[in-house]
This record gives structure tokens, sequence and C-alpha cells, in this order.
DNA sequence: GGCTCGGCTAAGCGCCCGCTCACCGTCGGC
DNA sequence: GCCGACGGTGAGCGGGCGCTTAGCCGAGCC
């Protein structure tokens, strides 16, 4: 299990910081049916019906369907990047804070499986502003990850030709599991954690 | 460069096995507007304006508008798969056969980015019996990579713990490059490909 | 020259989209 | 007991969607 923690699963239910409750059930609604059939795909009438609600009452707490993609996308980022944080800025070598950066990533990556595919595949549907908020918070996550390799390769930890190729790797292994992970599938988002931290240590050169 | 050949760009101009020409363009139209809208975000007033045509022209040559993605689909499916075929079996070492298998996979995922966005994230838009036809070829490239790997394992040239895991995230390594290249970015589709190369025989225990 | 026929267009059908608006039930404050 | 505010609904608007149909045009054949 290497260096699991409590940083997936442990937290409570999600999107509790949406407040009133209607609002947080029809945001809960789209990203079942955002993640489900896409963005563009999915209708007002569909995430109102998910919601429990009639069609109309979506507007009472969203201006349009964009801003709740938007709301989803800042939220979801937010804890991606709290996630990495939380791994980058713990005690301990390169090896291990990287380690505990990718488990910790690839299980929320895994297990809310969701919400990331929103997050990560939904970008281009945003407008332009909002686009420009969410990229400002990726250049961010990016720039965790380089930090923990710099050390290692810093240190002597790590050997590593091309540190930004290799945050870019690194990134794209992780972010690519919402894509692929099948919550009837034969692994538990803490198993592709464990594999996966280990395949990246292998990356830098410290396995 | 490592082991480049003329799998990705030395090949002419694709889609040269669609007849007759108009139904060509049409096609070559649908991979530009679904790659860089997405399937259900485009029209196929679109589709037909970007091949000069009116829109009733599409319905000349398809059926309807998930036909047009079918075709693309399985024409990239077919590319992708001849691609991977070849590297692994050329002759040496696995090692070899894995690196060129990775480099010319992510160049074709890079240098041809706008098909390989459609065929790799446009398949939830198909229809059951297309994407049960999809989802066969799949299932060959990875029964590709996943043999190149094995061979190593049983040469003792690779450490590989978990082979199925491993074969995974390579192809999901490879795959996403689709989602993040950039034609006017600072790397080259052989660039990319070399990196990922390298990296990948680190992931096997070959670096 | 007349005929056929495949490729294409202009027009439009029926439907469903995102979103709006007039209205309504409930509930705390006085 | 009345009132305003809030959260909700039913109906529907304007428009764009995928797709169809009737008919036009030019090339090939006799």
């Amino acid at each position: 299990m290497s260096t699991a923690q409590e940083t997936t699963g442990g937290d409570v239910e999600p999107w509790e910081e949406v407040t009133p409750d209607a609002a947080r059930r029809l945001l809960v609604a789209a990203v079942e049916a955002f993640a489900e059939r896409g963005y563009h795909a999915t209708t007002t009438r569909d995430i109102a019906g998910r919601a429990g609600m009639s069609p109309a009452a979506l507007y009472i707490h969203y201006k349009t369907k964009e801003e709740l993609l938007h709301r989803i996308s800042r939220i979801g980022h937010d804890k991606a990047l709290d996630i990495l944080r939380t791994a980058a800025r713990r005690e301990g070598t390169a090896a291990e804070r990287l380690a505990d950066a990718v488990g910790s990533f690839v299980r929320w990556h895994a297990g809310r499986r969701t919400t990331a595919r929103v997050v990560q595949y939904e970008l281009d549907a945003l407008g332009p502003e909002a686009r420009a908020e969410i990229v400002a918070l990726r250049r961010q996550v990016d720039a965790e990850v380089r930090g923990i390799i710099e050390d290692g390769v810093a240190s002597g930890e790590f050997d590593v030709p091309d540190v930004q190729g290799t945050t870019l790797a690194v990134l794209s292994l992780c972010i690519d599991v919402a894509r692929w992970f099948n919550v009837n599938g034969p692994r538990t988002p803490e198993e592709v954690g464990a594999l996966y931290a280990d395949l990246v240590l292998r990356m830098v050169g410290a396995g």
C-alpha cells in the first residue's frame, strides 16, 4: 500500500461546500451526466431530471449550463491541487514525496473518476475567461510535480535528462487514469496508485 | 532520433483509401471538426461547410453523422494497429522492439493529432455494435504491446512485476499524447517519441 | 439531339435544445 | 392572519439540430 494516507477516500462526501442543498444536488447530477455523456451531449433537462427537479429550477441556482461546468471544474482542480500540494510539502526524501504525490493523485482520479473525467476532459467546453482561470491552476499542478523532480535531481536521488518532459509524462500518465479506469474492473484505486507510484519512480531513475 | 522509420510521417497523405473524392473531403472535414470541438458539438452543416458543400451532400456518401465517425475510427485504429504490429514483429531485442513501438506509436499520436484525438476520445459516441468492433481492435493493440513486454520478461531483459498493469500504463501514456500535444509547442513528434521510448524502457527495468 | 443517371442543392420537416417568464406554495416575522 | 421572500413549476419562445425530398445540372451514351 506504500504510503497511503487519508488524502483521497477519507474525506467526507465531496461538494459539501456547495450550498444550498438544491444547488448541490444539481451540481452532483451535472457531474454524473457530464462524465457519462460529455458536456455537449448533456441537456439541461437531463441534469434537472437527475436532480428530481424541473428544467427551469436549474436557472435559479446557475446562470447557464456553462456556469455549472465552470464551478465543477474550479472545485475539482482546487481539490486535485490540494492533494498534490499535501504530498509535495510533507517531510521525506524526494522519492517518498513523489511516490506519495503520484499515489494520492492517481487514487483521486480512479476513486472519483466521474469528477476527474469532467475536470480533465471538458476544459475546451469552457469559455475563454473561465478556461484561462483553469489553465492557471493546471500550471500550478505542473509546478508542484516539477518541483519534486527537481529536488530529486538536485539531491542526486533521481536521474532525469529532461525534467519538463518527464513532468509532463508523469502528469499525463496520472490524468489518463480517469479515461480508462473502470469501477467494476479488477483493480482498486489503491492498487493502481501503488503500481503507478512504482512505475514513476522507475521513470525518474529511483526504482 | 533512435530508431526512426517512415512508419509515420513518410507515408503519403492519409485517407487516400477513401473514395470518391467528395467522400474523402467530407471525411477529412469531419476529422478536423470532431477533433476541434468533439463529435456532439459538431454539426453536419459545419462538416459540409468545411468541405465546401451543402449540408445535404453529406447524406449522399454517408447514411448518418455517426457513420462518418465510425469510418474515421475504424480506419484510424487499423492504422494505429498496423504501426504497432510493424514494430512488434521486426527483428531485434525486446528492448529495441518496445522502443520502436512506443516511438512510432507516439509519433503517430503527435503528428496526426487531429485523427488520433477523434480515434481515442470519441469512442463513446459510437453505437453499441460499432463500439464493439472498435473495442476488439483495441484489444489487439493491447495484445501487441503486452506481447513485447512478455518477451522481454521471458528473456530476462525486463523486470516487470505486473505485466498487464504495465502494458496498460504504457498504452495510456502514449494515447494521452493526443490530448496534450501542441503542434505549435516546443517539441516535435520525433522528440516526444524518443523521450517516451526512453521513459518506457525505464518503466520495464531496461533503462 | 434526346435520355439517363449520379452528384449536388434549396428548401424545409419535425424535433429538441438552452433558456425565460408568469405564476404558485410554503414559511418565518410581526 | 397577512406579507414578502424564496425556491419551485408549466408552458413555451426562438432557434438550430439531423435528416429528407423534389428537382437541377452536366457528363456519357446512343
